[in-house]
DNA sequence: CGTTTTATTGACACGTGTCAAGGGTGGTGG
DNA sequence: CCACCACCCTTGACACGTGTCAATAAAACG
């Protein structure tokens, strides 16, 4: 219990959250092993669980009605997922898959509510992690209406690389595996198209990484370049 | 005062909200009257305001870097405007320009984040107002993902006709200026696409209204079946 | 080691942006 | 009140990015 305390502690969901706060949340909260592949939840199922990431890292996949597939993003430790739906008693609008083993931490809908409810803290940090996903989400919105597929290939990369980046000797590298397609799902291109832009830069040796090897960026100020100028 | 409280409680942010939350919230508030084409602050600012839209019409503006703009939506009665930047202590991402004369009353930022902490009420329904927003964002950035130009125009539309429309003799009316620039901007395309598909549409008998007058669409469910099939 | 998944690469077509040239409407000022 | 101006819209021609189709190759998996 005082282990999950601590894990807690340091999402930035309970920041600054007071000991009875975190008491009540250690308590109510139920663990969950991810294994690679596993979902949390489907699209449209009924919401009836909100989970906190402890750790491994997770997609969001929404599904069009004709099948098609968008990553909405990339989740790590400390984020949460699902409470939207959960606390407006929607569906959930996608589907969390896990890309790498990991540990969520759960909670029932009643129960987030009147943590949410009970801890003001709770609540104000709620909206903060919310609404940062929200400015995220505008300045996606915005690239993808105004800039061409290499600009925004590099964009994205350059976030992975901000949000789970990890350096190593020939530059930085992001610590999962990343297929072309599901970068062309983050996107809105084909895999085709990935494939031939990420071609082009490894002749450029701006990165390296094929196949199931992790992606690495050996080159980042060229993509930066890339992402803002042209 | 009375007056003031009686608009607060008919808004989504207000719902369930006991009388000391209310009175708090009306005396803390200001008033300010919007004129058409004034702007409630500007993208890049430092936050120090956040509305509560108590009737008229906003439309959220997003510029590039390069000078290009980006509708992020439209605004209505009852909206928050401005809020999560507040709260977040970030510079406000957009730019708020009303469409028609209208009335919005705000909160100082310190004013704004006593009244959530004070009230959980009011906490829950903002997580609920901005979670919408999220999913509605979600739901777009898949459509540009995947879908064709024309399509995205007939879901925008029907959009502002769910948020907004008014019924006439010979359909529903969208009550506000709507000039095809931005309509473009709303669906990361240019105007001389939504000029060629809104003539064509007007060929079809589908909607009507040129310039400055209210577009009326006359045969919803033909902008359905475009929106949803092929 | 065969099977399946994923990536590469080329050829081609199509949607839609870009460029360009009017045309109409509303507003403004003389 | 009329004329002019500015703005917005319309329409056509064209080009270019990128999706689609197709074939092959390489890696991963059991």
């Amino acid at each position: 219990m005082d282990a999950r305390k601590s894990v807690l502690q340091r999402t930035a969901f309970f920041k600054n959250a007071d000991g009875p706060a975190l008491s009540a949340a250690a308590e109510a909260a139920g663990e969950l092993a991810l294994k690679k592949d596993e979902t949390l939840f489907h699209q449209g199922e009924e919401a009836s669980y909100s989970y906190l990431l402890a750790w491994g890292r997770l997609r969001l996949d929404q599904t069009t009605p004709d099948g098609r597939n968008v990553v909405i993003r990339y989740l790590g430790p400390g984020d949460l997922v699902g409470t939207v739906a959960v606390l407006r008693r929607k569906p959930y609008p996608a589907t969390p898959v896990a890309v790498e083993d990991g540990m969520a931490l759960f909670w029932s809908a009643a129960a987030k509510a009147k943590l949410i409810a009970e801890h003001p803290t709770l609540a104000a940090n709620a909206i903060n992690l919310i609404g940062g996903r929200l400015e995220e989400l505008q300045e996606r919105l915005q690239e993808l209406a105004t800039q061409r597929v290499e600009r925004r290939i590099a964009a994205t990369l350059l976030r992975m690389v901000r949000q789970a980046g990890r350096r190593v000797a020939d530059g930085v590298e992001i610590p999962f595996t990343l297929s072309r397609n599901e970068i062309a799902e983050m996107n809105a291109t084909t895999l085709h198209t990935v494939s031939r832009t990420l071609s082009a830069w490894e002749q450029e040796g701006i990165l390296s990484g094929k196949r199931s090897s992790h992606l690495v960026i050996t080159k980042p100020h060229r993509l930066v370049e890339i992402a803002e100028h042209e």
